[in-house]
DNA sequence: TACAAAACCCAGCGGAAAACCGGGGTATAC
DNA sequence: GTATACCCCGGTTTTCCGCTGGGTTTTGTA
């Protein structure tokens, strides 16, 4: 139950797009990377993946970018993370047929954590995400720190 | 979220452990190996962090093997994934302080998530597992498979 | 008391996946 | 037409998981 750099990277990268989503000036890969500390190379392929999942758009040449594809309030954390490790896997998921009995209960179980995991995820989108930083960001400025 | 083969087969051989439990006769790592389809030299691994763990107790010298340390009901899943996952894990977890706001929103959204994985894992016993293989192995019974 | 059967401990290896560059191509604003 | 950005794709490094081997210690049994 690990939060890969990957996931941690595009979800941060996300909600710095989302921060400007109604002007719609394109923020470039290299501004997020330094903004966020992430290397740069690396969120491009990030980014990348995202665009072919359709969570955000690109615009080339100069003066160009990325923009979210749709609004922080529809994007939830699912999407991204389904986008980005659904990418390559579950390329010869077999359901969990065929396995020996023990381990077809054992797989049906794990299905089941799952389920709940990824119902946690459904439930936040990148509108939250924003707004409950804000809301923390006023906390710390009422206690002066 | 995916199964380990280290929590698979670890599983896998405390159920068949779970079954004997009445009877303390010791279970040893080969036989549960081959029955199991497991590396024995593996599973012996598996089996000495779960010894650590609490979950199993071994008898030494010839005639010797494993045993499970307390009954199957008492037993969650979550105990076993705990034991296993969290061996290693966690020397340097900083519990997501010292982060810069916006990953410290992520890791605590993060921690939802696996509480609410957890939450599964916990409901589930070693028991449960037992009771619902065997009543799947009644119900393939019946449809003469 | 010797011997064999088992757990015990520690150390390392191999391959695959994750994280991370690099180089050259292509579109686009100015 | 040139600078600026994305695009594509392959290679490299690093980390971790699954697995193996060698040698030690304990214990039942002949």
């Amino acid at each position: 139950m690990e939060l890969s750099s990957k996931s941690e990277y595009a979800l941060l990268a996300l909600l710095q797009l989302a921060d400007r989503y109604q002007d719609d000036e394109p923020l470039q890969i290299r501004q997020i990377a330094a903004d966020q500390d992430i290397p740069d190379r690396y969120l491009e392929q990030l980014l990348a993946t995202l665009r072919r999942g359709g969570l955000v758009k690109s615009q080339r040449g100069a003066k160009g970018g990325y923009l979210l594809a749709r609004s922080p309030w529809t994007i939830s954390l699912l999407d991204v993370l389904r986008c980005l490790e659904g990418a390559d896997a579950n390329i010869a998921d077999d359901g969990g047929r065929d396995r020996p009995l023990e381990s077809a209960i054992i797989y049906e179980i794990w299905v089941e954590v799952d389920q709940a995991a990824n119902n946690v995820l459904q439930r936040y989108t990148l509108q939250d995400l924003k707004d409950r930083r804000d809301a923390r960001k006023q906390l710390d400025l009422m206690y002066y720190i």
